[in-house]
DNA sequence: CTGAAGAAGATGCTTGCCGT
DNA sequence: ACGGCAAGCATCTTCTTCAG
């Protein structure tokens, strides 16, 4: 294998077309170019200088490789100006999956406060369930995931970026809305009630929470989007437990949030590829996801 | 033409560093 | 502790230049 002192040294004696002055350059000694030179020759099997008459006379073929040295070069100089901006603007491209919820509310005022940081960073955001979100970021897919559930995968890393307590969501028109109290299975039996999907993490938590009471729901509806549920709730198609930051976002519908006992847990999971380090970018992107989380959290919790 | 001096490259040996 | 590798020092070889 060839290696970056070889090909710099390489360099430094076809522009200089000597060794000694090529040592010299490179803050060595004549000897070791002569030895580094040999060692190159030597490896890529190419006779790369002729010792002409005392002198050093490239060959044809030392000629040709010399142009491809040189493209190398470039690169390598490309690549140092490309860490330089990296360092200071953090130029790039951020894949994010998240599960809708998130991806409805708390990811977008993420990506804002990203956007702060970095201006020049081009986002995309996927939408998908928990396990597609695991398996995307594990594959290298997205560089960042935001699940509502965790499913195991060697690949991934997880830690918890948000806890909140699920609220009941009513229409306005609904006679629910009115009640004063917290609002509880009893009082949604014989309620038509809009679901989430089947293989939606939360959906198994609430129907636990139901079937523990004695589920008396009348599952009529059901969507994978959050925001769905929420213009059906608008619409008095029925009633539904939602994560509070997503029903906080439709406060400009006709929906009454209310509280809910016993207490139902929407947990976030920032999911990130585990065995190499964070980029910078997705770093960032935690950093901000947890501010948002925790502000909305503040919020809820002064109201 | 020839031999001395100097320049440039090659080689042998040693040392120091680093990873295993 | 040991082996691999890079680098430096000392020395040798080869070639050129130039004065006699």
């Amino acid at each position: 294998m060839l290696n970056f002192r070889q090909i710099e040294t390489f360099r430094a004696v076809m522009l200089t077309r000597s060794m000694t002055q090529a040592a010299k350059d490179l803050n060595t000694t004549q000897p070791n170019v002569s030895r580094v030179i040999a060692q190159l020759e030597s490896r890529i099997g190419l006779r790369l200088f002729e010792r002409i008459a005392g002198k050093l006379i490239p060959t044809r073929e030392g000629e040709v490789f010399f142009r491809d040295v040189e493209l190398t070069f470039a690169g390598l100089r490309s690549l140092e100006r490309s860490a330089a901006t990296l360092r200071t603007r953090g130029t790039g491209h951020l894949r994010i999956s998240a599960v809708p919820s998130p991806a409805l509310v708390t990811v977008p005022e993420a990506i804002r406060l990203f956007a702060e940081k970095f201006p020049d960073v081009t986002v995309s955001l996927h939408v998908a369930d928990s396990i597609t979100v695991c398996q995307w970021t594990a594959a290298g897919y997205s560089d960042i995931g935001v699940a509502s559930d965790i499913f195991s995968n060697p690949g991934i890393g997880h830690h918890v970026a948000s806890k909140s307590l699920g609220v009941c969501i009513v229409s306005t028109k609904h006679p629910l809305a009115t009640k004063r109290r917290p609002l509880t299975p009893k009082d949604l039996a014989g309620e038509r009630f809009l679901s989430l999907s089947p293989n939606d993490a939360m959906r198994k938590v609430i129907d636990a929470v139901f079937a523990a009471a004695g589920d008396q729901r009348r599952l009529s509806y059901e969507s994978h989007f959050a925001a769905a549920i929420c213009h059906m709730v608008d619409l008095n198609l029925g009633v539904s437990i939602a994560n509070p930051d997503v029903a906080d976002s439709f406060r400009s519908l006709n929906i009454a949030i209310k509280p809910f006992a016993p207490d139902i847990v929407f947990s976030t999971y920032l999911v990130y590829p585990s065995g190499n380090p964070l980029s910078l970018l997705a770093k960032t992107f935690c950093e901000c996801y947890q501010t948002v989380a925790t502000r909305r959290r503040l919020l809820r919790d002064s109201a």
